[in-house]
DNA sequence: TCTTAATTAGTACTTGGTACTAAAATGTGG
DNA sequence: CCACATTTTAGTACCAAGTACTAATTAAGA
């Protein structure tokens, strides 16, 4: 015997961050034992066949741009009255965060506002001019942001100013000022294709 | 037989669409059909087996778990002198814009606008205090922006003040100042686990 | 009606396993 | 060194979701 077992499973388990990919047979080969062994170690371990490891993260893979697909929005809008209000909510995960100390990174805060505030106008086109941002506290990992935002001026043609508040508990953590251009004419300036 | 072939082979694609983990049985079911017109069906269009279509799914979820990981810098980093002065480029593809119009979403830009900015600080923790953006013109499908952040201010302690620029073809398509925060003490506050 | 296209049936075989039983090999304590 | 426990192998039957192939049956077009 080359390795003790626990040896072998930590090997395992490592090869198998690296490569979730490994049939039974291949880690088999690697740690120098027979199938069963590896299978009683999966059994151990909790690590389920190949075929469910691949199908989990096929799914995960299919519910992620599903629900990146409609990402013209980032967060989950729950209300929206064109050119007045809306709220969304976005549910910090483990994409959005640093790993270092799981505080959000900013940009994910602000696509969530900029996102909202854009839905708001009602129009063919809108875009961001400007906006003057502040974080407030940081937003740490499984925290769910809810962003309010509330249409201030309309008056202007081509201009519409947006207020987003988003919060966490009702606790302020972002608030911005969005001044947002609008257009109607679809003119895409493409070279290719 | 209820649907034509063509028909039948359309509703296949588009409910696979849908749902890419129907086994043939249930599309069998589905299409009132014998399994083995499935098969032939698949073949037809040129749709591998379930196994294989959620092999791919997790592979391309595996890729993009991989690529995206470290990515707690959007953009590629050519330059970086801590504490004074680095750049940054980011291709923008499709990912980036909106369908309707081929513009850049205004936070991808803001994304790596700020990103940089965080990049430049030499902390253990460093977060966006508030910033002041302006986005003086749409970015468009294929364009290359680079981005230029230079600290302005580091007087203060725990804070500071960095410019960052966006050029296209040396165009100016975004302008904006980034307060950040900066802290040694990596102190994470995590309620669960 | 004849013939071609489409559908169904059925069998053997494949992968990457599970579930289970049983036999070896290897340790380990007394 | 023996006995018992732990660990590792071996081997069988079985499963899902197929492929690959042959052959029969049904529908449809001209």
């Amino acid at each position: 015997m080359r390795l003790s077992k626990k040896e072998r499973q930590k090997k395992l388990t490592q090869a198998l961050e690296e490569d979730p990919f490994l049939t039974d047979e291949q880690m088999a080969r690697l740690c120098q034992v027979s199938i069963q062994t590896i299978r009683l170690d999966r059994m151990e371990l909790g690590i389920p066949e190949l075929r469910e490891r691949m199908k989990h993260m096929a799914e995960k893979n299919f519910d992620r741009v599903r629900s990146l697909s409609p990402k013209e929005i980032i967060g989950e809008v729950v209300d929206l009255q064109l050119d007045h209000s809306g709220i969304s909510i976005l549910e910090i995960t483990e994409e959005h965060v640093f790993e270092r100390n799981g505080i959000a990174r900013g940009h994910y805060i602000f696509a969530q506002a900029n996102s909202l505030a854009i839905g708001l106008v009602d129009s063919e086109i809108a875009l961001t001019a400007n906006a003057q941002i502040r974080f407030v506290r940081p937003v740490y990992l499984s925290e769910k942001c809810v962003a309010y935002a509330k249409v201030l001026d309309n008056e202007n043609s081509s201009r519409t100013k947006i207020e987003v508040k988003i919060k966490v508990n009702n606790e302020l953590v972002f608030h911005g000022i969005f001044d947002v251009y609008r257009a109607l004419e679809t003119r895409v300036a493409k070279e290719e294709s």
